[in-house]
Formats: C-alpha cells, structure tokens, sequence
DNA sequence: CTAAAATCCTGGTGGC
DNA sequence: TGCCACCAGGATTTTA
C-alpha cells in the first residue's frame, strides 16, 4: 500500500485546478485534530474563511494552494490520503475527517483512513517545503547538478533517493523502479557510484517519473485514486516494485524482497549490482 | 556525517 | 469463526 509520490501528487494538483480554482472557502470541519499541523485548530478555521484559490501547484509530494490573503494552504497525503470535490449534500465519507466548504456548495473532502496525513496554512510556504530537495523533473535540474548531489553523499543509495531533502518526491515506488532500470543495487554506498551509473540513474528517475505521470500514477489496493475516483495506469508498468518471487521483465531471475532502510525493497538479484 | 529506532495510525493478514 | 499479535509505511524526532 504505497503512498502518493510525485506522479500521484501531480496528477490529483491537475484534477483539482478544474474544480477549485476562483472558489472560496466558507468553513473547514476538523473531525481529527492531529490532521491539522498547524496553526491550532480554531485559528486554522477561522483563517482559511473567505479565502479563494488563485492557484493549486505541486512541490515534492505537497500540493500548495495559494490563497487570496497571501497564505498557503499546504497539504501532504503521507500514505492514504486522498482528494476528492463533492456536493456538499453528498453522502459523508467513512474517512473524510477534514472537510473544506467552498462558496460553490461544493466540498472538498481530506480522506485518510491512517490519519497519517497533514494540513498545513501558513503564509511562508517556505516553512513547510523550504528544506526540500530539487525537484527531479525540472528542466533546470541537470545531470551535473545530481552528479553533484551524489558525489558529496556517502550513505545507501535507496534511503538516500528516499531522503525529501536529497531529491524531492521519489517514494518506495520509484526508488525501487528507478534502481532497476538503472541497473544499480539499492545498498549500493552513494560514494561508489562511477560517472556512467550516476549518469543512468538520473535517468532512470527522469524515465520512470515521466512514464507514471503519463499513467496518472499507481493505484494500489486502491490506496491511490485520482481527484474523480479512478485509478492510475501505472501498476500495469511496475517492473519490480511488489514483484516478488515474480520474474525479471529483463532478465527472468527471481525477483526479492529485501528491507533497506527499515523499506521493503524489491530488486533483481542479477541485473542490479 | 550516517543510521537505527521510536512515533503516529488502522486495515489487512496469518496463526491457531 | 473469532481472536489477536503483527506489519506496512513517510516524515520527524530521538538516540547512538
């Protein structure tokens, strides 16, 4: 049951915009109160009332809504989360613990049946996602700057791509899956990596993000759904990710499973060294 | 610096 | 059938 990343993220940011932008918040229900980080529970109310959505964007695996008074409302799905707009006279959800009224009847419903996710609205986003990495996709991110990244790291190559901080939205999915095309080990030490290896690892992300945003991501269990309850495409492509004791799609060596970083981690014995 | 362990949660699983 | 201990998992915090 793997979380939202990247991919996820940037494909509910997408089927969000239609729906809510323009729209103002007239009243947020808090059913837990932990899914609310911060500010405190009543001020988080009172603040996010009366103002509207000029913009949804996507940063690592937050989305952002930047609001009319200058704040963010800042939320992160964790690993059941979701995301869906509903007539507010639609039937409650068994999950929804955070409601968001819009002025358009419409609601948009915070579901986590973990209550791993949080909210945040605050008005320097920078204090949420300051300290994240780059993001992996953008045109400005070059093989040389991840070369770089990589070369002043001495620590396994699988927590460290799982790291926010190293590289922003890569999760279990697509460490796994960026591994694998790349040929690499995930315990490999990052400081062990030859040029023509990191090189096809920054690849191998670029790849396997892009390939997942164009599936709409990776449903799984059904942890995952898009804004309008459907499911990605991507679990059709995974390679090794929960392809155990399944066989290579390269070379036909008996996937494993083993835990990396406290992680399960898949990998092909064979074809990642 | 790296890294391991604990924390937060609950549906699903496997054992008996 | 029912009970229950245990697990997964992102990010943060604590401890080594």
């Amino acid at each position: 049951m793997p979380m939202p990343e990247l991919p996820e993220v940037e494909t509910i940011v997408n089927g969000l915009r239609g729906p809510l932008i323009g729209r103002t918040f007239t009243g947020v229900r808090v059913g837990w109160e932990n899914i609310v980080a911060r500010p405190a529970v009543p001020e988080f109310q009172q603040r996010i009332r009366g103002q509207q959505i000029l913009g949804i964007r996507r940063r690592g695996k937050y989305l952002i809504f930047d609001l009319s008074r200058g704040d963010s409302l800042i939320i992160h799905l964790k690993m059941t989360g979701q995301l869906t707009v509903r007539p507010g006279d639609a039937q409650a959800d068994k999950y929804g613990h955070t409601v968001f009224d819009l002025d358009d009847g419409c609601q948009l419903r915070f579901l986590d049946t973990r209550k791993f996710g949080r909210v945040y609205l605050v008005a320097d986003e920078g204090e949420v996602v300051g300290s994240l990495g780059p993001e992996p996709l953008a045109d400005n991110f070059t093989l040389s700057d991840f070369s770089a990244l990589i070369r002043e790291r001495a620590g396994t190559l699988k927590p460290l791509l799982l790291n926010q901080k190293f590289i922003a939205g890569i999760g279990n999915i697509y460490a796994d899956e960026a591994l694998f095309v790349a040929g690499i080990h995930p315990q490999r030490k990052a400081g062990t990596l030859m040029g023509n290896e990191i090189k096809r690892l920054y690849q191998a992300i670029r790849q396997v993000l892009c390939q997942a945003l164009a599936d709409e991501g990776t449903t799984f269990d059904g942890a995952y759904r898009k804004v309008d309850g459907g499911e990605g495409g991507h679990q059709e492509n995974l390679l090794v990710f929960q392809r155990k004791e399944q066989p290579c799609p390269r070379c036909g060596s008996t996937i494993e499973r083993i835990v990396v970083g406290g992680r399960g981690t898949y990998f092909c014995p064979c074809c990642q060294k």
